[in-house]
DNA sequence: GTCTATAGAAGGATAGAC
DNA sequence: GTCTATCCTTCTATAGAC
């Protein structure tokens, strides 16, 4: 019984993200996510009471799972260099498990920038700005040639390192047919940009020692 | 009569620009692109039939209109430390003045693959691609210390340029409120980013020599 | 070419039986 | 808890007068 409400409800809660990522709030259909859960329409409502309360609840779960990624590869206690790698190897293999999931959020942020302003304040974002600033500032400074970074640029590189990252999913129906003109592969560009993007941000730092 | 046929069609078209931009083709309604151009509803479906065509033709002016910024910009004949530090000022300025341009053009292509594909075709995208390739290949061999790229790495380092102008602007309300909690406004984040993006840049090409 | 009025369809939501 | 039937609003689209 409340085994088999369970049930119901996560059913309806996995076709609802998928519907939902898929088409974004205003064109998901009640009555795809319906169709695609196997169950009929105004169970819907019936435990989510409207279209509005049942998209809020799977964009939390979205962003929350997002961010929650985000937070746990910044949290590896890793050398700098070590960290960048893993960070790019790790982001990019997650959202090619998720290749829907950067343009939803920018999109339905952008549509309703409010549902933003719960979000943001929830998370503790303090924690993700730390786990990098820390270690240019004091692992850093054991180095032999330290990185000379200023505190503003910290958050040109990381929005650099993210903008990298999540960029060629989000434009992919973009990228990838003038990509195969030129002869390479979607999942190929992927592979390569793991390294690529690693080399990339070091390049930077690295340029930096005084 | 023609003169004023002219202009109801342009006013139908620049509120159908600005509405589509804002709430995408399926949040957009066609009461309110007429009510934007101060015109009867049944007017849009003289001028244009459908909204489905209304929008198509909306949607290929504002890809044309970017797409035509990049060769513009790629087009310059300047040298390359010249040409990035003219990408980056002339591009993220050609957003601040166009902001919602990225998110549009990034969702629509998501939804509706297809409707790349005809843009992809007319697009000669491989002038774009020569523009940058001949100038590493050739000018770049005159130089003291030629920069070492090999042909592959042409795709990552141009996405990679346009992810870092664009990002910012697609996550635009993502990105805004966490900058002001660190003290820092978006406006002051783009200026800055012109020259750190050239620097990012340049840093990894020069990285390359041998 | 522009308006009013309205058709016609779609989609979200609810009532009520089981 | 789940279904059928249906209400009601919204939206695209068209007919027809001016």
């Amino acid at each position: 019984m409340t085994e088999k409400d369970k049930l119901t409800e996560e059913k309806i809660f996995e076709a609802a993200k998928t519907v939902f990522s898929e088409r974004g709030m205003d064109g998901a259909r009640m009555q795809e996510i319906a169709d695609l859960a196997g169950i009929n329409k105004s169970l819907l409502h019936y435990y989510f009471r409207t279209k509005e309360k049942l998209f809020n609840a799977v964009f939390d779960d979205i962003a929350r799972m997002m961010f929650m990624k985000f937070a746990s590869i910044f949290a590896q206690e890793l050398p700098l260099e070590e960290k960048i790698k893993y960070f790019f190897s790790e982001h990019i293999e997650f959202m090619k498990l998720n290749p829907g999931l950067p343009i939803f959020i920018l999109t339905e942020i952008n549509r309703n920038p409010a549902r933003m302003k719960k979000l943001i304040e929830k998370i503790d974002y303090n924690s993700i700005w730390k786990a990098i600033w820390p270690e240019l500032n004091e692992e850093n400074m054991k180095r032999e040639e330290p990185f000379h970074i200023k505190q503003d640029e910290i958050s040109q590189i990381v929005t650099s390192a993210i903008a990298i990252s999540v960029f060629p999913f989000a434009a992919r129906n973009l990228l990838e047919p003038i990509l195969l003109q030129t002869g390479q592969t979607f999942d190929k560009y992927l592979e390569e940009r793991k390294e690529f993007a690693s080399n990339f941000i070091i390049a930077y730092l690295k340029s930096h020692k005084s």
